[in-house]
RNA sequence: CGGGGUGUAGCGCAGCCUGGUAGCGCACCGCGUUUGGGACGCGGUGGUCGGCGGUUCAAAUCCGCCCACCCCGACCA
């Protein structure tokens, strides 16, 4: 391609709304462009970029069995209500009308239509297992798109869906996308480490995500480093302290004046954080079959620790959790900064499972202005339900070998779901086994996001002057410059280059060595030649790689063999990373 | 949806407080000089000042409403 022509040009400044690295970069060298928020055109070398992250998605995904198909962005509603996910996805899934009338949806994923192709396909136990994989638009009105791709509405996404017949079938589908996306992200020169995860709107029962680790990122994740337990903070568990092994005390009531946080209240009465009870009210939507209700919670964690949303949504089942509002905590006789599980009424009640074992505690007395001290679980109180629902921070202890975790940030780049048969039974997806008898399929679904992971790439390949693309990943694998009295020779260099099947960026604009200089910096790819006067009297072409300061002197007849050569010792060393990963369940 | 912020030429910004001819740098076009790390001179092109309404003789500027975009929180590849 010459520069010239090239549609999209550099920018020396970036857009001011632009914070971070990648997406200053990629609009400065011209890879994409904004057109509304989260919405972006992938200009040219941004599309080359991500044809050649889709490739190897392709030969990943195609060599662990997947079959590539193409399914619809527009899918019509009825399919999404035989699921019930029409009724359960808010304003993420955007809906329209078609012109008779019927209610339609643009695909935010393809669980659906895969489990529908498979009802109609599907006979069979000998037609499976099977996999199929498509990349495709998706688009999710996410409420705040941020960071250039990072986080965007519209994006594609590569998509697998395994069809098994059973449990271990599906096992093994999983285990194998578990490799193959190690091998996609390694191969696209990012280091990624795989998380348990929460399985949400998905449902299922076993999920994993591939975490880039960045602050850049939006999850946080735990991380052992002993034993290498990791998980979205969204689920971590983490070893609970031992409590103080105490005798119940008498029931006390005391004043506690201006004390409706934890603090105050540790603060007044002397005593760690640890001693006291946190409460804290949200209100659930719960699916009771068919309705849709709504519940107040009453979440009760020890005062050190933070309830988290997730684990606590799990323990009620509910489908979305918000905070409640004031009235309709003063409407259980609760006093918000002073509230008590003791003698409430009509709340679910929802305590962490330390709480139980922790004696002695201070909890509000529902009065303004007044706690308890030494109120015991069981004696003085009883939860509807115990479970975990604590968040771990960093340093708690890891709950397979008790060591300090340590939190990161992290971008999802890419996940696994065990999904089961939560869609083949809503949709009558069945096989026949070897006896003649009729069961679901047992599905699994595995996305990539391919702009993230591009910008993704490009956060973790930059310097202060630009991008140094990966060579699997850069839109192309030379750029030759021409300058005074070099053009000739850079011409013909530029077909040959192209004749040996390489993929070359020609700067034969007439700019200033400087400006050409700093853009090919600034795009990055991975190796620079330089022809000119001056060159070629020092013996033909300058060779630089945009990772390394070094130049060297190229004759002009060895230079296609001299690219050649670097290129596949680039692409050696980027693949020598890809490595059998042991499972972590 | 809550909190904060910004909308003036393709990009970055000034002008607004105190109403009166819309400006600067970069980019872009023409001519000339220059040519290995973002050159220089001369001459140019380009703007419904986010939108609508109001106040006023007069609005980029004052007032109201709306919209868009960005950042921080609740959601996700």
């Amino acid at each position: 391609m010459k520069m010239s022509r090239m549609f999209g040009t550099t920018l020396r400044q970036a857009p001011a709304d632009a914070e971070i690295a990648s997406h200053q970069l990629l609009v400065r060298a011209g890879f994409i462009r904004q057109l509304g928020a989260g919405i972006y055109s992938l200009m040219p070398m941004g599309w080359r970029s991500v044809d050649k992250i889709e490739d190897v998605m392709r030969q990943e995904i195609n060599a662990i069995g997947g079959q590539e198909l193409y399914m619809p962005v527009v899918h019509p509603a009825d399919l999404w209500k035989e699921t019930g996910r029409w009724f359960q996805i808010g304003d993420e899934m955007s809906r329209f009308h078609d012109r008779k009338g019927h209610d339609m949806v643009l695909a935010m994923t393809h669980e659906e239509v895969v489990a529908d192709l498979a009802r109609r396909e599907i006979q069979s136990y000998k037609q499976l297992p099977m996999l199929v994989y498509h990349i495709q638009t998706k688009w999710r009105d996410d409420p705040r798109p941020r960071a250039g791709l990072i986080r965007v509405r519209e994006f594609t996404m590569k998509d697998s869906y395994s069809l098994d017949a059973d449990e271990a079938g599906l096992d093994k589908q999983y285990r194998a996308h578990y490799q193959a996306y190690f091998n996609i992200f390694q191969r696209c020169g990012l280091s990624v480490v795989a998380v348990k995860s929460d399985v949400g709107m998905m449902g299922g029962s076993l999920a994993h995500e591939y975490m880039y680790l960045t602050a850049a990122g939006e999850d946080t994740l735990l991380l052992c480093d002993k034993c290498s337990y990791r998980a979205n903070r969204q689920i971590a568990l983490f070893r609970k302290p031992k409590p103080d092994d105490e005798k119940a005390a008498k029931l006390e009531k005391v004043p506690t004046p201006n004390t409706a946080t934890i603090e105050d209240l540790a603060n007044f009465l002397k005593i760690p954080k640890s001693k006291t009870a946190k409460a804290l009210f949200m209100v659930a939507k719960l699916n009771e079959g068919e309705k849709e209700t709504e519940k107040l919670i009453f979440a009760v964690v020890r005062g050190d620790m933070e309830v988290n949303e997730t684990k606590l949504a799990n323990a009620v089942k509910a489908k979305e959790l918000r905070p409640a509002h004031a009235e309709e905590i003063t409407a259980i006789g609760a006093v918000a900064g002073y509230a008590s599980p003791i003698g409430l009424k009509g709340a679910l009640v929802v305590v962490d499972d330390l709480i139980p074992l922790s004696p002695n505690l201070v909890a509000g007395a529902n009065e303004k202005g007044h706690h308890f001290l030494n109120v015991n679980y069981d004696r003085d109180y009883r939860a509807d339900i115990v479970a975990d629902i604590a968040t771990a921070e960093e340093g708690y202890a890891c709950p397979r070998c008790g060591a300090p975790m340590h939190t990161s940030r992290g971008v999802e780049v890419g996940n696994i779901f065990k999904l089961g048969t939560r869609y083949s039974a809503a949709l009558g997806a069945n096989y026949l086994d070897e006896s003649g008898n009729e069961h679901p399929i047992v599905m699994g679904s595995y996305g990539i996001g391919s702009g993230r992971l591009l910008a993704c790439v490009a956060e973790e390949h930059h310097d202060e002057k630009g991008f140094i693309w990966p060579v699997s990943v850069a839109p192309y694998d030379v750029h030759l410059l021409a300058l005074r009295g070099g053009q000739e020779q850079a011409e013909a260099l530029y077909g040959q280059l192209r004749q040996a099947g390489l993929a070359v960026l020609f700067d034969d604009r007439e700019e200033s060595p400087g400006v050409k200089f700093n853009d090919a910096d600034l795009i990055g790819l991975p190796i620079r030649l330089t022809v000119s006067e001056r060159s070629l009297k020092e013996g033909g072409v300058e060779l630089k790689l945009r990772s390394s300061s070094e130049k060297s002197s190229v004759k002009v007849e060895d230079v296609i063999k001299e690219v050649g050569r670097i290129k596949g010792q680039l692409l050696a060393e980027i693949n020598e990373k890809v490595v059998a990963v042991s499972f972590e369940e």
